[in-house]
DNA sequence: CTTGAAAAAAAGTGCCC
DNA sequence: GGGCACTTTTTTTCAAG
């Protein structure tokens, strides 16, 4: 893990798609070299997956919403029941368990609110567990990047 | 924007390293008629860019929270005040204005405590617009996507 | 043990039907 | 949407630092 290696990840972060001879242009290596040091990142966990990131609003997804979710009981076992079903919930991108008053915290990508209504019946109302939730709108994103620094 | 671009947008969603071929065979496509379609995807902004997703932890960035801040004065010109300088700081992976008692909401990916120390500084203590903040640490990530269905 | 260069294999491009 | 010749890129091999 040296300074090129880095550079590689950032550079990779922020657009996968370039060419292995173009990145080894950039870093001033050779194509074989830039390659062997991407394979050895992709090995070895860092870089853990390439995907495409689409533009929500085009594909009717516009509208994203926080959930805060307090439990009735917070042990370990009824946090695990709370959580474990969310991850077969299309519309639930982040879910967290956290720190403080608040248990959960997750954030939901919906087509419009009825989407809203319908799943938040489903995973709060429905749920005996669940004591209290609040959910927060987002108007406007500031920033939103899967991009992290190394 | 058919049945077939639909499952391209899901499968570049999860893996964007495959190779057209790979696709079009899945898809029962000529390649050239799949890349002709992934192309029209591109180029009308659906697929916004494809990026290499790091592992948080082993790059050094296994800290997460969620700041939630709300502002003396919350009028467009302050929020966009305290949204904007977001835009430059690394650690800031998400940030949103919401509905609710809360303004402004964000995700800090971080290396330790510390750092979570400075930027709050930085951030929030210094800002004399800033009327509370609280911070919630992430202790458990139960699901974490950039895959949105379409 | 890592790098670079060159050849072989694979994938992507563009134009035709 | 499919087929095909052409170009670019990836992968392998192997020699050198």
């Amino acid at each position: 893990m040296d300074r090129i290696d880095r550079t590689i990840l950032n550079l990779l972060q922020t657009d996968a798609s370039r060419t292995n001879a173009d990145l080894a242009g950039e870093l001033g290596l050779a194509p074989s070299s830039c390659m062997r040091r991407i394979r050895r990142l992709k090995a070895s966990g860092m870089i853990e997956r390439i995907v495409a990131i689409l533009n929500p609003a085009k594909v009717n997804r516009g509208i994203k919403a926080m959930v805060m979710v307090e439990l009735e009981r917070h042990g370990e076992t009824w946090m695990r029941r709370f959580l474990e079903p969310l991850k077969d919930e299309p519309s639930v991108v982040q879910a967290y368990s956290v720190s403080g008053s608040t248990d959960v915290v997750m954030m939901l990508r919906l087509k419009d609110i009825e989407e809203f209504d319908t799943l938040s019946d489903r995973l709060f109302r429905d749920d005996a567990n669940v004591a209290r939730y609040t959910t927060l709108f987002v108007i406007r994103t500031a920033k939103e990047t899967t991009f992290v620094p190394v």
